[in-house]
DNA sequence: AATCACGTTGCTCCT
DNA sequence: CAGGAGCAACGTGAT
């Protein structure tokens, strides 16, 4: 029998899985999931809790097929060698990955295997596009909108390889490790219990949550997605950073629900744009993979950041004294996600109101975000922070009074995060600082004992980070403004 | 070849 | 109150 082993990273599906479906066709299969502590970037925090949940769904799936997914740890290569022993398998399968490490990783595995006689067989990764074929006048493209106007006119995937009919399992079964025993569920301090009741991962939600939003909410998805005080974005980002399912997927059945209803166009549009950007943001850092550590634009690697861990763990905990950011943190710590807006509001302040590092911001995300996925993390906290792609102004600063104001005037998702302030009145609640005196006493709130009092000036730290960006991305003339 | 318009998401101040 | 200038200046692709 031709036996493989199908290798399982972040294609956490059957569906539309090309390692799969190949090699279903061919043979009984073996199919693996390997933690291997010496590669990077390895999920953490919130993504790790959302890997497990994954990985369990993926095995039941696969148990109901008759091939169980076999957990192991240790070294790639080690593992894919022995199981192929024990199974008989004479080829390891796999999708790529995009991350920038994985290129060479990949490349050395497959000589490695080839080296003991195996076959290896490998499929293209969850792209819209082929990056190296991508190209403008000078090189790769730096600018979303020209990135856009170029893969939009080409987006047109065809229908998505269906899940295979049957799977064998392979003649001679290999012994698992069991999975919660890995400890990636957490207990003692259980701080996922309120993920548990939000989210419950795995490909068959991942449809069922793409189908409920097309058919409800993308047909207000430009007017809503911003709002902070209710769900109206896609919420596809946990499932799609686990390969649940897959951007193409996603893409196909937009395109469809858009000819289904004209009407739709424009909202249709938007969420095809985002799903451009993650497709950018991943071009971006096989293309530059300095940016993970290093500003995209070289001007600003000496920006005077500032070392505050009093601040930083204010943001983090959610006690700024700004409501609508800390509603933002509290909620990202509370089920590891905020909505795209609360990640601008709450990155713009970290980097333009507390002058701290990008990277810090980075950090903190990518252990607390299910859906945490570095090129999109990367490359966005760079945009935010006015030191990425596409000139984004660095003198863009969000002020979080009106943002908030804007985005959640009733205050409700103030009053849900933040329930010492709920007694305030819409007049206030992005503002409690201002409040009359009488009225902060009636709601039962004392500033900087029941809530925080503002931690920084907005107004003066707008100005101060003007000056320190002007500095280094300007002419270099601007006034000093601290003393 | 040189020039030009334009660029995901803002804010404040001035008239 | 609305509307507009200003905040800087570079890659991209069209002319």
């Amino acid at each position: 029998m031709n036996t493989s082993i199908v290798w399982f990273r972040k294609d956490l599906r059957l569906k539309d899985n090309p390692a799969l479906f190949h090699s279903a066709r061919s043979g009984p299969i073996l199919p693996v999931y390997i933690w291997d502590e010496t590669l990077p970037e390895q999920e953490e925090g919130a993504s790790r809790w959302w890997l497990h949940e994954s990985l369990l769904s993926l095995a039941r799936s696969l148990s109901s097929t008759g091939s169980p997914l076999v957990f192991a740890r240790g070294s790639t290569k080690e593992v894919l060698v022995h199981f192929a022993k024990r199974s008989n398998a004479q080829k390891i399968v796999w999708n790529e990955l995009t991350e920038p490490w994985a290129k060479t990783f990949d490349l050395s595995l497959k000589k490695e295997l080839l080296s003991t006689g195996l076959k290896v067989e490998t499929y293209p990764p969850d792209l819209l596009s082929d990056p190296e074929s991508m190209m403008g006048k000078n090189g790769p493209y730096r600018v979303f909108g020209q990135f856009w106007k170029r893969l939009r006119p080409a987006l047109d995937p065809s229908a998505p390889f269906p899940a295979p009919e049957r799977i064998f399992p392979p003649e001679f079964s290999v012994i698992s490790e069991y999975l919660p025993e890995w400890g990636w569920n957490p207990s003692r301090p259980d701080w996922a219990k309120e993920m548990r009741e939000k989210w419950i991962p795995g490909e068959e939600q991942a449809h069922m949550t793409l189908n409920t939003f097309l058919d409800e909410r993308l047909q207000s998805y430009e007017k809503n997605r911003d709002r902070l005080d209710h769900e109206g974005y896609s919420m596809l980002s946990p499932f799609l950073h686990a390969g649940e399912i897959t951007s193409r997927q996603i893409v196909r059945a937009t395109l469809d629900k858009m000819h289904e209803h004209p009407g739709w166009q424009n909202d249709g549009e938007k969420f095809l744009s985002e799903l451009g950007w993650r497709e950018f943001s991943r071009y971006l850092l096989i293309h530059f993979p300095k940016m993970i550590s290093e500003p995209f634009q070289p001007k600003f690697s000496s920006f005077p950041w500032k070392d505050n861990p009093e601040a930083l763990l204010a943001w983090k905990s959610g006690k700024t004294g700004y409501p609508v950011i800390d509603a933002t943190m509290r909620q990202l710590w509370a089920i590891g996600y905020i909505p795209n807006r609360s990640r601008m509001i709450s990155a713009s302040f970290l980097t333009k109101d507390l002058l701290i590092s990008w990277k810090e911001g980075a950090r903190w995300f990518r252990e607390t975000l299910v859906d945490h996925d570095l090129a999109n993390n990367t490359v966005s906290w760079q945009w935010v922070s006015g030191m990425g792609v596409d000139a984004a102004p660095y003198f863009r600063i969000y002020n979080p009074v009106l943002q908030g104001e804007r985005y959640d005037p009733e205050g409700i998702a103030i009053r849900k995060w933040i329930p010492e302030i709920k007694g305030l009145p819409n007049q206030w609640i992005h503002r409690p600082w201002e409040a009359p005196e009488p009225l902060l006493k009636r709601a039962g709130i004392i500033l900087g004992k029941t809530y925080p009092a503002p931690i920084v000036d907005h107004s003066y730290a707008r100005q101060e980070a003007l000056a320190l960006f002007g500095a280094l991305g300007g002419k270099g003339q601007k006034p000093e403004l601290m003393a």
